[in-house]
DNA sequence: ATGAAAGCGCTAACAT
DNA sequence: ATGTTAGCGCTTTCAT
């Protein structure tokens, strides 16, 4: 065994035949006599003869990579779906190469960068929450190279898009807890350029409009993980002005929203409803059990996948079916029930 | 803008010159005037020019790519692993090319067959739950690709080899929670031909040697998961034979133990102690907040890739550096304060 | 039915 | 200081 793996060279040459013919026979073309077929696939998998997709790639200036960038792994939204990119990819026979941005705008660029140098044939970008500029992403479209975009989509870029349906999430989640009787909503939201909360807030309003319940500035803030959660629920909590049900915006803000209830010994969901967002394994693990909205990470990680490998696969075609996954309200213990 | 990117000919064609002088120039050899060097660097700093790595790849048959083989994306603990081998790629402009084998066997053949054809230089594999020959591994040797396991490793295979101290992270714990005054501790485990279950196990044994304490079969159990965690807890903690603590394989089944004994109505800490493993994220948001083992998966994937490269970039070293990373106790309040 | 040659993008040995 | 050539592994005209 000499420097690693056998090539179409080395079966020509053991069987005293042309490469192409190799080549060929490999391929079934029916050109080559099934006799020499036979001969060339068993001596190939006899010596565990496998194509170098370096040499195809380059031969079709194609590869059959596709570019991922998350804003962070360590996240079960994102892992999610990237479990669900890497199956659809498996089943087409296409790779996932993985990139992280870790929030940072310049790591963002520098990874569309390494993508391009990778030659993958297409990207699923999930933009970081510091990004600013799209001038990376312009160079993508520049290049030809096909892009899709999901859950924390660019909208400035021509492209194809996968999203939550967080508008609606939201307003069912709103929507319901107002049906089961609170009167003093607050909205726990992020960054408010990012279009995620955008249309959070949106669906957040449109519930309470639906129901004609006034809109109070007052109890809609920012905070978008555990420990802000916690502060400015115990902020509004011991205020005159205290809400009666709180939206987050995922279920870690969620849980120190519960936090502050209970150190403040108000029952939940009796005195303050909770609704998160993401149902991420915590939520099962909170006591009581948060209800929270569900986004289907897995889906929508494989309608990315699906949709970057229609591009790929026909570049031509300019059909742009963005997707929209449907998000479902999961009602745990942190919302009271239901009464007509 | 034809067929996508500017390659080192045509930046040639439109310079004048021939390709080697553009390839020596971007690559600053100091034979290359320095004029010259100036004019193609700006040409394709310009026409943003990119190396083409697979033709790169190609021609050192040597790709920068890095396989990795994960039972599962969508968890905490290998998509922190993950993002730990992701961070040490990028500083050494590796890529790496993730698979999960979905906890099958087959699929994990599968998973190394498309790896061997994507060229990668090196895997780093952590073992599904229901591998149970290692040809496809042994492959890897035999065709000189280096492998580093991590965390499920394989025995079987001369390898690098990464893992958690499980012993000694189990033993500290079970050691910790019979220092706060408990008697009569159970141990849940999974499936125990896995080299993880049977380290963690002999860790508790261990502890309990230490402390000249009894070993009660009864109480030493299969429950890898919330809802086993939940029944065999319930089952033990109503028998006659009651622990007074658990230490679990991870922090699911913690939860589910932890859920058993509140519905109960035993007091945690007081009446039960319970330790899980992992510091997941769900440990923060338990009530009360689980005593945990850290792992430190992103060290784990760190090494891991440190590891890997090292072998890729020096293939004659013999030297195996297996890499043990210590875990630490994360204590919580699940377990009851030490008194001296 | 098979072989020879060219080329995908890049670089290194070998000219000049 | 720069150009020419060959080759990494593969496929695909274009012969024969």
């Amino acid at each position: 065994m000499k420097k690693g793996r056998i090539t179409i060279k080395d079966i020509a040459k053991n069987l005293n035949i042309s490469a192409s013919t190799v080549s060929r026979a490999l391929n079934n073309n029916p050109d080559i006599s099934l006799e020499t077929r036979r001969v060339v696939q068993e001596y190939a998998n006899e010596h565990k003869y496998k194509p170098n997709s370096l040499a195809l790639s380059l031969r079709n200036s194609h590869s059959n990579i596709i570019g991922v960038i998350v804003p962070e792994l360590a996240n079960h939204f994102f892992s999610s779906v990237l479990s669900g990119m890497e199956t659809i990819a498996e089943d087409h026979d296409y790779h996932v190469i993985v990139c992280q941005s870790s929030e940072e705008y310049t790591k963002e660029i520098r990874n569309v960068q390494t993508l391009i140098e990778a030659r993958v044939c297409g990207m699923l970008i999930s933009q970081s929450k510091t990004t600013i500029k799209y001038d990376h992403f312009q160079e993508l479209v520049d290049n030809n190279i096909p892009v899709v975009f999901f859950d924390r989509i660019c909208t400035g870029i021509d492209s194809g898009k996968v999203v939550v349906d967080d508008y609606s999430g939201t307003f069912h989640a709103v929507d319901y807890m107002i049906q089961t009787g609170c009167k003093h909503i607050a909205f726990f939201g992020a960054a408010p350029h990012l279009e995620i909360s955008k249309n959070r807030k949106n669906g957040y309003l449109d519930a309470l409009r639906k129901h004609h319940m006034p809109i109070d500035e007052d109890i809609i803030r920012i905070a978008d993980n555990k420990q802000l959660g916690y502060e400015k629920a115990m902020e509004l909590l011991q205020s005159d002005n205290r809400p009666d049900a709180f939206m987050a915006m995922n279920d870690y803000t969620a849980s120190g929203i519960l936090l502050a209830a209970k150190t403040l010994k108000l029952k939940v969901p009796e005195e303050v409803s909770i609704c998160g967002f993401s149902n991420s394994n915590i939520s099962q693990d909170t006591d009581p059990m948060l209800t929270t909205v569900d986004q289907h990470p897995q889906k929508v990680g494989e309608e990315a996948m699906n949709l970057i490998l229609e591009k790929v696969q026909n570049p031509d075609s300019t059909d742009k079916k963005n997707k929209i996954v449907k998000t479902s309200l999961v009602i745990r213990e942190t919302t009271r029930p239901l009464v007509k």
